[in-house]
RNA sequence: GCGCUCGUAGCUCAGUGGAUAGAGUAUUGGCCUCCGAAGCCAAGGGUCGCUGGUUCGAUUCCAGCCGGGCGCGCCA
């Protein structure tokens, strides 16, 4: 029998099914919590699903259902209701097991096995090095870092993965805009280059450059700047190890740490885009017109074909693309899974054609992408768009200087990926009731305060007799806990980040409704012993969902 | 124009082929001689953009329309 309630109803229903119809056997078994206590713990819709197929009035399948139910200690009551969904109530000690359990597992509560140590790799953030961090790419780094512990708590063996391009056009650009400042020059000075980046922190480089000093990136050997004005290439170089270091020092301020730098410069320098050129051309999907090289990405559900090699006899973007794509493939990769804003939802068809292409038994959804929509920062009731940093947008730094990194990472993981988000300055700075970051680690500290103050060993809150948790508020919450690995399962498999949230503001919520309604630090000791117990699986919980979500959970605030 | 995406309470947002569509905020009214009031309890607030279709059942799936965002380069 599975102590895990949920599978042990299934496991009830299915033995019933096999008896009332055997012929309906592989019908899927949904168990759902109902949104209603007076609907029972868990409830089922097997019998509506079986009305057609079985031509009979959905609730004279479940009596016979029920009939064939084979008895449990686990379930006290089960209850026909509604249409035809089937109810049932858990036993005291069913609900209430859940504590051992958190108990037991402590820090691990939450993880399974499920992904089986397979490998994925998630792809964020991958600015290039020409700016600071902006709101966008903080989006991506929140949802991204939360995606992959989720992954790794389910099981699976991440890779988080940084992807930049150290040498292309924008660098050379990167590099003129340097050399600009370095001449004297400024956005709007004849002489200014039209492509230069206009941003404050070009002249931070420059007067760095010119002063000789070293940068050492994380991913990097350390750059001394020579300070010759007219070496573009040390300039280049320079500046992009300066940038680099700039976004690992806002990556760290954010705690968000990526296993591997690639870069796109090595896709060439290793023959990996030669190699996938060539893989291409030997599909007999290209061809040549107008001097350029093309794939025929039309048939793989793109719109139109695509040059792959322009008549400059340079690659688009797009081939490094594949080819990174066919290197995370041949790196053992059977998935990955790309965060990218939506403004590259185009890419998306390409790369997979081009996959498709190469003929190497890629899986048609490969790679996975998860598309974000672009973030506004308000404050005072006005959008801000000027950083004195950047020149023209928000970034990362600003945002963790003004509001803080707990507040920032809770509140960009907070929405669905797709929505496009407001970001309200004012809301994230509040340290009051409206501000869910608040509300759930405030829980977490509450419950810190309250043990502290009964002083007692928490080792010895495993003994409690957890019989004598029986108000609503207290088998509540114990449901809630019992939630706690379905929220990281959703939230993996949807790609959805946000429901950890929720489900923590809900957490949160729960206890404080409790702990009003209720006093833990009783005389009894008994009792006081199992609220606690029940206090403390709470705050282990908790904790356990922030440190997905990379926000901290402190003992007192 | 084409493609993708979104449209749910005054505002910011969850959610679902199923039972009475939720939360926060804002508004109104209560709760600290007692474990943290950064908290709790309660009330009011809805044509789930519109119109059709599929279904026993649609806010959810499909089509069309309206409205917002993004993309539509031999840029990345």
């Amino acid at each position: 029998m599975s102590s895990d309630p949920k599978t042990h109803l299934a496991d009830l229903l299915r033995s019933a099914l096999n008896v009332v119809a055997p012929d309906a056997s592989s019908t899927e078994i949904l168990i759902e919590r109902p949104k209603q206590a007076s609907h029972g713990d868990f409830a089922s819709n097997l019998a509506m699903q079986l009305a057609r197929s079985l031509k009979a009035n959905p609730r004279e399948i479940a009596q016979k259902l029920l009939a064939a139910l084979p008895a449990s200690s686990l379930v006290t009551k089960t209850e026909i209701a509604g249409a035809g969904f089937i109810n049932f109530t858990l036993s005291a000690a069913a609900r209430t097991g859940v504590i051992s359990d958190v108990l037991a597992l402590g820090r691990d509560f939450g993880r399974s096995t499920g992904g089986n140590g397979n490998k994925v790799v998630l792809e964020f953030v991958s600015a290039n090095p020409t700016g600071p961090l902006h709101v966008g790419h903080g989006r991506q780094a929140a949802l991204g870092d939360a995606l992959a512990a989720l992954f790794d708590w389910q099981g699976y063996e991440v890779t988080r993965e940084f992807y930049y391009n150290d040498a292309g056009v924008q660098i050379q650009n990167l590099a003129l805009s340097v050399q600009a400042r370095l001449q004297g020059l400024k956005p709007g000075d004849a002489g200014w280059p039209e492509a230069a980046y206009n941003g404050e922190y070009i002249q931070d480089i420059a007067t760095d450059f010119l002063a000789g000093k070293s940068v050492q990136p994380a991913d990097g050997a350390s750059v001394t700047a020579s300070g010759d004005i007219a070496d573009l290439d040390a300039i280049r170089q320079f500046a992009v190890a300066y940038l680099r270091n700039e976004q690992d020092i806002d990556l760290q301020k954010f705690d968000v740490k990526f296993d591997v730098f690639y870069l796109e410069s090595s896709l060439y320098s290793e023959g990996k885009v030669d190699d996938t050129v060539r893989r291409l051309i030997d599909s007999g999907k290209t061809f040549e017109s107008e001097g350029a090289l093309w794939l025929r990405t039309s048939e793989y559900g793109d719109d139109k074909d695509r040059v792959m090699r322009k008549s400059d006899g340079s690659y688009t973007y797009f081939v490094p693309d594949v080819a990174y794509h066919v290197a995370k493939w041949q790196r053992g990769f059977k998935r990955a899974i790309n965060i990218q804003g939506s403004d590259h939802h185009s890419t998306v068809t390409r790369v997979r054609a081009g996959l498709q292409a190469v003929g190497m038994g890629i899986p048609q959804g490969y790679p996975e992408y998860v598309l974000h929509n672009m973030v506004k920062v308000m404050r005072g009731g006005e959008e801000v768009k000027i950083s004195k940093r950047a020149g023209s947008y928000v970034t990362v730094r600003d945002l963790i200087e003004w509001v803080g990194r707990d507040a920032v990472r809770f509140f960009l993981v907070s929405r669905r990926p797709d929505s496009e988000f407001v970001f309200d300055i004012d809301l994230a700075l509040s340290k009051s009731e409206d501000n869910p970051v608040y509300y759930v680690q405030y829980a977490h500290a509450r419950i810190c305060s309250v043990l502290r103050q009964w002083g007692g060993s928490l080792e010895s809150l495993a003994e409690a007799d957890l019989s004598l948790l029986t108000s609503p508020h207290e088998l509540a919450l114990c449901a809630q806990l019992r939630d706690f690995s379905v929220a990281i399962e959703d939230a993996a498999s949807d790609y959805a980040p946000h429901g950890i949230a929720f489900y923590l503001k809900e957490l949160a919520a729960g206890f404080h409704g409790w702990y009003n309604a209720e006093r833990l630090l009783v005389d009894d000791v008994a009792l006081k012993q199992s609220r606690l117990a029940l206090a403390m699986a709470v705050r282990q919980t908790l904790a356990n969902g922030l440190t997905l979500l990379g926000v901290s959970a402190p003992e007192s605030m």
